[in-house]
DNA sequence: GTCTATAGTTCGATAGAC
DNA sequence: GTCTATCGAACTATAGAC
């Protein structure tokens, strides 16, 4: 039983809530709207409490952002061994689940360095993995079809396409987004239905 | 003389000072650092004096907001004169100045409802006369070359890349920015060098 | 237009009991 | 690990004098 017992900082079931309840006001209210407060009453404890888990706010949404970087790399990783991984990453990405909290720490970064760095950083180790990924399965040299498109900007164009597409949706506009998915499918398949370990069209 | 006089409220010169102040915080610090005692520290007034002209915060956003997209319009419609209107326009977006501050009205609006409103309706006015003055040029339609990429789509894939990008600059990312300008760039001129007002290469 | 004064909130962070 | 209690500070907004 000794295995099973939680009783390290860390592992606490009270540290995992108050991540969750963070998450969760910076979805719905933004990140002005997390304090030591109000994130220990949606808790049910005391604010004193959360300063003992986090001693200032940037710790605490430090904490989240981690823990919510380490899902995405380990969900990424996934995606990209599907045997469409281009197609597999879009869907993925426009998935509007992680975009509000993602604007809320872009806001956040624009004026907190130890957010800046810790999100800078991660991006960069986020795209390598793409790309590594990506490069392991035979792309980006000098396929066919490819050559125009080298792989690392392809992959700023779906992360800036999807980010921005999934933003308006939530603002309501609209304009030009059919024409825009429509575009990203027909480039997307360029790729995937030109890997190396299919057979080549022409 | 009577001419010259301002002594309507919209057109007080506190006023003016106080929009930007509002707007060189929120660039600076963040939406979260706009409050009234704030904002009339640094224009030289009091609190009190903020509420006589805004008097919500919402208000001073809204205001700092509309001045913003007016300015804004108004230069993209001279942007698109130019005799290569779509390089003018992404050499026009990339520029730094005006993305962090729409970012804080982008964060802003997930949770401002009155905000959210106003950006979305801008957004759309903008985008359709982006549209009409293009194609008053004669794109869109059948060109030779831009049958593929639709005049919306190209729209929307260079308004989400130019914030993404700048946004990412700020931020110290750079992986695959080169890659990806060099391919807008390319992408523009095939639209800009296959105007219908000049001769078709082939 | 600009001010003083103030009511009523909310906040970050810490000390220290249990 | 969780609490009470507290200091010191910031905030929105309004009332009302000048």
């Amino acid at each position: 039983m000794s295995g099973t017992r939680r009783s390290a900082t860390d592992n606490s079931e009270t540290r995992k809530v108050l991540l969750d309840v963070t998450a969760r006001l910076m979805r719905e209210e933004g990140y002005a709207a997390v304090s030591s407060r109000r994130v220990g009453r949606e808790a049910g404890v005391t604010p004193a409490l959360v300063h003992y888990y986090f001693a200032t706010l940037d710790d605490l949404f430090l904490a989240v952002f981690r823990e919510g970087a380490e899902k995405n790399l380990s969900r990424h990783a996934r995606v990209l061994e599907s045997p469409q991984p281009l197609h597999a990453l879009w869907e993925f990405s426009i998935e509007p689940s992680g975009t509000a909290l993602l604007t809320e720490f872009m806001a956040l970064a624009n004026h907190r360095k130890s957010i800046r760095s810790e999100i800078a950083e991660y991006a960069m180790r986020f795209r390598r993995l793409q790309l590594a990924l990506l490069e392991s399965r035979r792309w980006g040299q000098s396929e066919p079809t490819g050559q125009d498109v080298p792989l690392p900007a392809l992959l700023v164009v779906l992360s800036c396409l999807s980010r921005g597409l999934v933003m308006e949706d939530e603002l309501g506009i609209t304009e030009g987004h059919a024409e825009t998915r429509a575009l990203v499918e027909q480039l997307l398949s360029r790729f995937d239905d030109n890997r190396a370990d299919r057979a080549p069209q022409a």
